[in-house]
DNA sequence: ATAACTGTTATATATTATATATAACAGTTA
DNA sequence: TAACTGTTATATATAATATATAACAGTTAT
C-alpha cells in the first residue's frame, strides 16, 4: 500500500490521507479515472476508522481531485478539475507568507529559502514516474 | 496598535498573536529588548482573554523570540537566540513540502512558486523600515 | 504603607475538531 | 441471495482552543 500514516503526528488522520493521495495524484501513481480504495477497505488497511477515511475523500472532492460514485467509489479527476484558481493563489500565498516570515526572521535567506524548495522539487522529480 | 486579529480566520488566535509578533521582529517594528505589551493590556486591546495572549508570549518564550521577566513583561530577544537551527530546517521542509506538491498538481510550475515568493519577499522588503 | 501593576497558577466551563463505535439504508454486482 | 458500495444517523471520547474568575507573589510609583 503507498499509504501510510502516522498516529502520532500532529497533521489530522484525514489531512494526511488528503496530502499523501494529493502527492500520489501529482506523481501519477494515481491515474486519471483510476479508482481509490474503499473507505472500508482503506480504514482496514490503516487501521483506522471508516468516517475517518470518509472525511479524507469527501474533503478530496469538494477540492475537485477526486469523484464519489455511490457504487463505483472514488475516481481521480482529470486536472482540469482542479486547476489552480484565482482562489488557490491566495490560499497559498496565505500558507506560504509566514513561513517565509519566520524564516527569514530566523536568518535564512531568500537564496537559502530557494535551496529548500529546489531540494522539495528534486525530490518529487527523483520520485516522478513517467515525467 | 500594531497588531490585528480575526476572529473567523480558521488560524487560532494565540497563533495570529505569534505569527505578527514575528513579524513585527523581521519588520523592526520590535527592537532587541523592546517590551511587549502586558497579557492583560493586550488582551483588552484586542478584547481577548488574558489567557490566550499569555499562551502566544509562551510560545514565542519557548521558541526563542522573547523573554519574559516576572516584573519587566516580554522582552525581544536577539536574533542568536531564534537562529534557525537543524531542527527548524526540517521543520520549514515539512511545512513548505506539502504546499509545493498540492501547488504542483494544481498546474502550478517552480517558475511561478517562485514567482509567488518573489512577491511576497517584495511585499516585507516594501514594508522593511531602516532595513 | 498603599495602590497599581507584572506574570503565574488554579479551577471551571463552553465550543469545536478529531476520531471512534455501531447500526442501518439504498443501490449495485457477482 | 450475498457481498460489496457510499451515505446517514446516533452516540461517545478526547484534545485543542478560548473564556471567566480568582488568587498569589513580586515590583514600582505614589
Amino acid at each position: 500500500m503507498w499509504l501510510t500514516i502516522d498516529l502520532r503526528s500532529e497533521t489530522a488522520i484525514y489531512l494526511q490521507i488528503r496530502d499523501q493521495v494529493i502527492q500520489g495524484i501529482l506523481l501519477n501513481e494515481l491515474k486519471i479515472g483510476e479508482s481509490l480504495p474503499s473507505v472500508r477497505q482503506l480504514a482496514a488497511d490503516l487501521g483506522i476508522n471508516m468516517h475517518t477515511v470518509s472525511k479524507a475523500y469527501n474533503l478530496l472532492k469538494q477540492e475537485g481531485f477526486i469523484q464519489i460514485h455511490r457504487q463505483k467509489g472514488a475516481i481521480v479527476n482529470a486536472p482540469n478539475s482542479y486547476q489552480a484558481s484565482e482562489e488557490y493563489y491566495e490560499q497559498l500565498k496565505k500558507a506560504v507568507k509566514p513561513l517565509i516570515i519566520e524564516s527569514s526572521c530566523r536568518g535564512i535567506s531568500k537564496g537559502y529559502f530557494y535551496k529548500i524548495c529546489e531540494q522539495i522539487y528534486r525530490n518529487i522529480g527523483l520520485l516522478e514516474k513517467g515525467g
